[in-house]
DNA sequence: TCTTCATTGCTATAAACAATAGCGTTTGAT
DNA sequence: ATCAAACGCTATTGTTTATAGCAATGAAGA
């Protein structure tokens, strides 16, 4: 059986990510959130008071997705909004949500360590500039 | 702006390939068809007669999810069914299938090279190394 | 100042995909 | 002959993402 996929780059690259993604989802099961959570949370964490469409910007995910993810992570108690003017608001850690982030980055860092693992020593210098590099935008 | 997951492979390898398949899709849709579709007829193009499960198998989808693929492509008249046996089913493409598939080729070929003209040159033969590294299964 | 245009957060909805459970049939091994 | 596994399928659900439109606000130019 020969799979004329395999040395595609593109494909690999879905069934890489759906991979990790499905594994790191699994981990991050365990304090009741998912991947898009956990990188709101991360991004919030390093940069308090960017306002909520910043964040959609940065994180790929648009106005309209965003307010359900804000809500549901308000309602855990894990993020916090602040008017910011008229039209749009800062987001904020709680303070719950700040240990829940560092929980969160243990898990992302462990997760991380899995993937690189996987990878030939020798290369894995090239592994962030190769996916940059492909990360067009 | 700090964006604190720009340095995290599992983070930037799901950005990648969600801003790959966007493009491919983009391509793919001139001929009507999706990525799943065109890794269906390639894998069918290079295996004629596998059967269904086996193509979900190498697929990474699952056997219930393979029955509208099929289904649909069958009725665009790309893909054909046959008996096996009383339980199993074999993958053929029909003529316009096969023709369908060099233009799928072309579309990926296009795409597959794009994508790795965004990597530096001395990096590219670590390219497929390093995505069969991070796709662990 | 007044007017125009872009931005923000939001609702509602649709479309696409993947996952689960279960069913009838068939095959193959014991 | 029996029984477990495999196949294709249905039905359903949940998740995620995309699209369109809206009211309110802010910013910039005439």
């Amino acid at each position: 059986m020969f799979d004329p996929l395999a040395s595609l780059p593109g494909y690999l690259l879905r069934r890489a990510s759906s991979a990790s993604l499905a594994e790191l989802n699994r981990k991050l099961a365990e304090i009741g959130i998912n991947h898009v959570d956990a990188s709101l949370l991360m991004l919030t964490g390093a940069n308090p008071g960017l306002n909520q469409s910043e964040a959609g910007r940065i994180l790929g995910i648009q106005r309209a997705n965003m307010v359900p993810l804000v809500s549901r992570n308000e309602a855990r108690g894990l993020l916090r909004r602040q008017k910011l003017d008229g039209r749009s608001q800062a987001l904020f850690l709680s303070s719950t949500g700040e240990d829940i982030l560092q929980t969160v980055h243990k898990i992302a860092d462990r997760h991380e360590a899995m993937l690189i693992a996987r990878v030939p020593e020798e290369m894995r210098p090239y592994v962030i500039p190769i996916l940059r590099g492909l990360w067009m935008e």
